[in-house]
DNA sequence: GCTTGACCTCAAGTTAAGTTGAGCTTGTAG
DNA sequence: CTACAAGCTCAACTTAACTTGAGGTCAAGC
């Protein structure tokens, strides 16, 4: 049979470029799943890597871990993802990509115009009042918004 | 003379829709200034408006504190800001997003072709290894990228 | 058979960006 | 002139996303 391709915490970071105290936390987190070896140490399938691989980029663009939490959800816990289930991933984040870039865009045009202008005095400002996401309120931090 | 333009935190965080503790925290971190009445109390420029405008745009697309900071300092401290000196600013803000625009694309275009491929085994993935910024160390949280 | 490096768990620390609360002072409207 | 809303300071708490450290286990080489 072909190699038993179970990749070791080590081996995964190594490979993926986290840190294993990353992968355990996103383990914790429930974004990627092992078993466990005898001895208790974790095992993990190659689609990991792949897994990984998916939650770095999707950070770097702002999606918080709850978020590809949930978007990696929709897989399949049982089986091997198919190269359908990623595909339907692939779609979503798809929009919300282009949803962020459209966004990106607007500040970006509005900016030169706006910035030098004295419109800034909020009330009529266009970059302010277009699309205001402003006053969800709780504590802590904000995350960057991404959604609709 | 024209009427004197003071703002109390109170009227800022109304005319901004940023919360008064907010708008101390920010003086803290040196984003924004205030001189004090005789009774301690804070008052603002005009020019604190468009201040706060721009660091909430900026935030908005992810942009930290601290390099907005940054940004802010090249500001004359000084002499209330002219037109100029914002154009300054939104010419460096500009150049950032359109950064941040074209690595957004790249994602995107990227993403479809190569979530649901093998291409994800990390070594050779166009995406994890194009412009591939990993591997900063320090602690705490990562900070969405942004710069060159 | 022992040593050395990889693992494990769990608790506590860190950074960013604020918020919340306590206790005290100001200022303005009646 | 006295309420009472609005300010002030400072310390502590919050969330997200991890890292660091302590104390103990596993496994592969010599």
């Amino acid at each position: 049979m072909a190699p038993a391709t179970e990749l070791t915490v080590g081996q995964v970071a190594m490979r993926s470029g986290v840190a294993v105290s990353a992968l355990h936390f996103y383990e914790t987190r429930g974004l990627i799943r092992s078993h466990r070896t005898s001895g208790n140490q974790r095992r993990y399938g190659r689609d990991v890597l792949r897994r990984v691989a998916i939650i770095k980029v999707a950070q770097e663009v702002g999606i918080s871990l709850a978020e590809i939490g949930e978007a990696l959800a929709s897989l399949p816990e049982s089986r091997t993802p198919t190269r359908d289930d990623w595909g339907l991933l692939s779609t979503a984040w798809r929009d919300a990509l282009d949803h962020k870039i459209a966004q990106l865009k607007k500040l970006r045009d509005g900016l030169s115009d706006c910035i030098g202008c004295g419109c800034m005095s909020i009330d009529k400002c266009p970059l302010r009042n277009k699309g205001d996401r402003l006053a969800n309120e709780g504590a802590g931090a904000r995350r960057l918004l991404v959604g609709p």
